[in-house]
DNA sequence: TGTCAGTATCGACATCTATCGACATCTATC
DNA sequence: GATAGATGTCGATAGATGTCGATACTGACA
């Protein structure tokens, strides 16, 4: 995933064909993104200031369970897209440093847009 | 999913909370991307010379069968990221334009990097 | 018109996934 | 230590998904 020129101009996408072993786990990652309610925890999680929320936070903003939201911050974490820490009562969730999905970003940036 | 500002400098995603109307269909193109071949099918289309493969192409670089292949070129083309024409025998597959993946590389592409 | 190659669809099957209720675990506070 | 609130885990279940073999469709060509 965090190959040496993920973060540059072209994407390895478009550049050449993906083996196998490359596409496993970038997909793992696009597959976590590809629920609704996770692609909006992430955004929550994103947007919410100090770039932290707690699962406090993430209950109380979906109409989903608590077990539910919990299995989906575990699904986001084991991609790689978030972590958490725990302070006193709360846990929090964070984007990962470095960023997985500015990784992802770049992956699906095209020469044509790059060029352009 | 094709917002308004989806290809300026911001990511929408980290900018505010996304609601449910506007992930689900982001969902089902991440969603798309998130199965190792189609990530992969995706890559040698966009790989390819000409910008464009016909499914001859990918059946032979694939371990899955051409009923397994022919699926996933339809999951890709109902998210909105590949489109395909008949030519004689052959039918081609070629990005979407305007570009879907720019559009979520763009939705990806968080304040931080845009700012540093 | 008949045949052939390329592609799509269908039905079946095994596996994965999202969700829930119940319960366990952790922390703070009394 | 006992209690309460916050969070994670477990087991169950309904639905979605990936894959295949068989078959239908489509265009080219004899």
């Amino acid at each position: 995933m965090d190959g040496p020129n993920l973060l540059e101009c072209c994407s390895p996408l478009a550049r050449e064909p993906l083996g196998e072993q490359q596409t496993s786990e970038m997909a793992r990652a696009f597959k976590a993104l590809g629920d609704p309610v996770r692609l909006r925890i992430v955004s929550l999680v994103a947007s919410h200031e100090g770039g932290e929320a707690c699962v406090c936070d993430l209950t109380a903003g979906f109409e989903v369970g608590q077990p539910t939201i919990s299995h989906h911050l575990k699904v986001l974490k084991q991609a790689g897209l978030l972590t958490s820490e725990r302070r006193a009562s709360w846990v929090y969730y964070r984007r990962i440093v470095p960023d997985r999905l500015a990784g992802l970003s770049a992956l699906l940036r095209l020469p044509a847009e790059v060029a352009g």
